[in-house]
DNA sequence: CATGAATGAGAATTCATTCAT
DNA sequence: AATGAATGAATTCTCATTCAT
């Protein structure tokens, strides 16, 4: 099958109000060979435009299925120039990896605490509303590291890990802090949250369901303050 | 990269007190190839074998990376073989894809009606436990189909919604029953029960994080029970 | 590309008022394998099935691309049967091009003595139409034999040589009868002959253009009148 | 059969004083893949090689027979480098099949008026000289035309028939003009011609009898001229 | 006799990576 | 800094042939 051309990414369901996420945050710092270089404007554009390239692709085709070849088609440079920034497909990622990562730290550590009154419930909202603007913009890598299981190199699985359990750290922290307590171990709980949050931007994502992106903000926040921290049961908007 | 033998699946930690599952269960239609001939028993044994290899290898390596040279290896069959039954990987999974979709379509068939009462909460608990023990089995067909973006044939993403959607019809059921009710849109709440289960059970069975399965079903139901079924909030165990 | 089923043949435009041809005179000596058995009328007729099949498949996909496996859907029968009668695709081939051989060979020895005048026109049409209704069912035979260069054992190379120069030889003859003569070398003439006569064969049973039976006669028997056997100009039929 | 290194052509039995024809024509469009991609002169070069060594070796072992293994060797590079410049070896076949059309239509068109004088005798003898200097170059391709049924692609079919009718539009035309008419059907007089010199070329490139250009030319303009366009029968010369 | 099943060598195709300009 | 060209190892897929029932 000769190779299409891929398509420019479609509007998420999910996009809204939102500040400007992504593609202006990415730290760019590159892949081995990027760091061994001085790079000037010029370069430092080409090595976004190929981290956003790839972001898109990864969305397109999933990170395996990707192609260095169609990376660079939607770059608009050139096959040999990808190997001025990136050693391979694996070193781009490890290098979109740990700026997602840190994002999401960053993120997960402004959870506020969460109280059971009706403003621990608009906190929670707007918390995930935040998650989702981030999420928007970066699930293509999120689901690239589902994709690479224990098979790809150790780099992204420790990476990855490290992304996950620095994530957890804050929530655990808020799970913990809910009185009377609820759960025997926040880590699982909370570990619950971040994985209802988290398959269920990827249904959104992805159209599996047709979502609205209030009724989801509503529906989480309802079932995790409920569930999580202890939040009175509300009634339904009349 | 040289093949690499593949290694035997890891027992995962969500497996505890089961009924056997799955193995035996595999309708085994098999492929269009398989379609057309006049299969004997021998014949539907190989079938078989194949079907159960590929849940294998795509548990060890993925979807997209593993080869068909590593299915036959673990059916201890021969490549030839597999193009008697399969047409391709893809229409492999097809296969899967469907045999797993009826028995989870089944299975959430037989959600009862979740009362916020204690008895509620052990209905729930025990019929998540039935969802791990089936997810224990097939969650490599699960991860596949997600690796498998809107790049792969038509078929896959139709069976795969559709698997989605009778998958989700008894839940939305189940959360409508609900007195008072609590959200405006039970499909949406549905879906976060979805993918908070599924997505656990893949943290789980990928060992992202250490889990105990009691601690998980306890965590769950809790979680669920209150957070969508109007469940009383229970005291921590002492 | 799945093997898709082969089509039964279509009734070729040259096909007329024609003595049954072919099928029942197959000699069906068959290959190797067939020799060393005594056939009873069981086996006698599997082989015929399996040399009418052939010439189908041979039609349909030329020899090169047809497969035993397309064969034997045609012939009704099994691939394990196929070896009890032939050793080979080639085996199976040069049975039937022994066949054809000899009944084109036959038909060359009745080419008459052709007259420069009506009556040698009409004999000679004569003669074309009955070289047409062999061709009519043996051209996938003869298809199959171009496209076996010197590529091929070296069987059928020695065989096809034999036909052609039997076929030549008496039409040599013919021209050679011509008085005064015409052609310095009268095997180049008759080469000629077989050439424009076979290959309109060719032509008319692809369709690649649309032909009339009756005026393929009339034109083939006017040029090779005129043109080899110094026939008189004849007048346009008015 | 393990892969044989492919022989140099033999030297045609036909070649003799001929203006040097078809390598250098080759309008190297090339196949899908070089179509979009930007070639330089090196890459035209490659094209043109490509193109070159698929003749010699379709010319070997036939269409179906060849392999791109063959072709890429006999093109000195690589198997990978092939993929870059078709995506097929059907597409490289088509390539090449309208290269040769055109050239074939161009000299189709050249054909001039015949009259039945030795003047008209003459200009057609000269006419299938050219014809068979540019069939020694390209036969391989024709042939391949023949091998490919109407089982491969439609394109080819649709490329071939376009060729043919091309080539007989100006024969028609030619044979329209004799004076009295001696044919109901120009087209199939037209046809019968063209099926006697492409056939006999075939017989000729491939040694299946022994021939001498001279004699041939002779033979068929003889033939010819007094069959088709009412030349007066010519005496032997003594 | 006949058949479904299995095999494995051979051929096509893809794609990450290197290189010369 | 950028690019088109080339490469070849890895992989998929095909199909003639053998075998066990």
């Amino acid at each position: 099958m000769p190779s299409k051309a891929v398509a420019v990414r479609q509007p998420s369901p999910m996009k809204g109000t939102r500040r400007v996420p992504g593609a202006t945050r990415l730290s760019a710092i590159g892949g081995a060979p990027a760091q061994e270089r001085n790079l000037r404007a010029q370069g430092r554009q080409t090595l976004r435009r190929l981290l956003e390239a790839a972001i898109v692709v990864f969305d397109d085709r999933g990170y395996h299925a990707a192609r260095i070849d169609d990376i660079v088609r939607v770059a608009k440079t050139s096959h040999g120039t990808f190997y001025l920034y990136f050693s391979s497909k694996e070193d781009l990622f490890r290098a979109l990896l740990t700026d997602v990562g840190q994002e999401m730290t960053a993120l997960s550590e402004s959870l506020p605490s969460i109280s059971p009154t009706p403003a621990g419930y608009r906190a929670l909202r707007g918390w995930l509303a935040q998650f989702y603007d981030l999420y928007d913009h970066y699930h293509p890598v999120i689901r690239a590291w589902m994709e690479t299981g224990s098979g790809s190199g150790v780099d992204v699985a420790t990476i990855g890990a490290g992304v996950l359990s620095g994530f957890l750290r804050t929530i655990v922290e808020r799970v913990r802090e809910v009185d009377p307590p609820v759960f025997d171990d926040p880590e699982t709980a909370a570990l619950a949250m971040v994985a209802m949050v988290e398959r269920f931007g990827f249904y959104a994502v992805n159209h599996l369901q047709p979502l609205d992106r209030d009724v989801v903000l509503d529906t989480l926040a309802t079932i995790l303050h409920s569930g999580l921290f202890g939040g009175a049961r509300r009634r339904r908007t009349p």
